[in-house]
DNA sequence: GACGAACTACGAAACGCTTCGTATAATGCG
DNA sequence: CGCATTATACGAAGCGTTTCGTAGTTCGTC
């Protein structure tokens, strides 16, 4: 099970977009995104537990470390959804969809694409 | 900004699906949906704290209290939502929806209803 | 080779959530 | 009335997350 927590996922966003990173870079990438701030050193430390839990994987051969992502954004989007859905949505993602849609200003092209994706599945059944 | 926590959402859903009910109400709720076996002043104490949060309201003038939703369902869930969103999908509400939608198994009738919202979307725009 | 800069490791504090034990008060029944 | 039952209130422990300071190590430069 993979359940990141906030500043988890923060990371693995950097890493899933940069790719290989050290700790530099990642810290780096999280102050442009946020103005919030965070120490050098916080970074570096949820880093090393992030290693310990196999969220990422450390490359140590060098003396600056390089950190790569050991969990896929598909999959982790995905565990993140279906938990929501069991904790909030009453184990139903189509109430999910239906509120996620409702609420949010989708753009015509986009709602198109939705419309896409359910005829696929649609024609699979 | 209504952001509950876990054990709150769990009574949040009992609340919703009950009405105005007592301690004993929802943690009998909860004891029958999950077999985790919570104590009875856990379940309170968690009451009281929403209370100070203005998750819940309380009906004091009995001895027995009385609690009842103070957040609607539509509304945490919308809040929830846009966290995860924001959180785990770079802010794309539409992301979401694909993630959802590719890794669901809707079944047809609920894509068609799925569908038909899209269709009233696109209509209003 | 020495010094300053950059890096990792680590401990610990602070905070929120969850859990429960215990204390205290009200209720109702015998 | 007195006692068992059932409430609420409250403090505190345990756990995970986040944060940072400090210590110690390695590197590059003069």
């Amino acid at each position: 099970m993979i359940r990141p927590s906030n500043g988890e996922l923060a990371i693995l966003g950097v890493l899933w977009k940069r790719g290989p990173s050290t700790v530099r870079d990642v810290h780096a990438a999280l102050q442009q995104e946020r103005e919030d701030a965070v120490g050098y050193t916080t970074t570096l430390k949820l880093l090393q537990i992030m290693t310990d839990k196999k969220l990422v994987k450390r490359d140590a051969r060098s003396r600056t470390h390089v950190y790569t992502a050991a969990v896929s954004e598909a999959t982790t989007r995905e565990q993140l959804l279906s938990d929501l859905v069991d904790r909030a949505f009453g184990g139903s993602s189509l109430a999910l969809v239906l509120q996620a849609l409702s609420t949010s200003r989708a753009t015509p092209a986009e709602l198109e694409q939705i419309r896409r994706l359910i005829d696929e599945r649609k024609g699979n059944k």
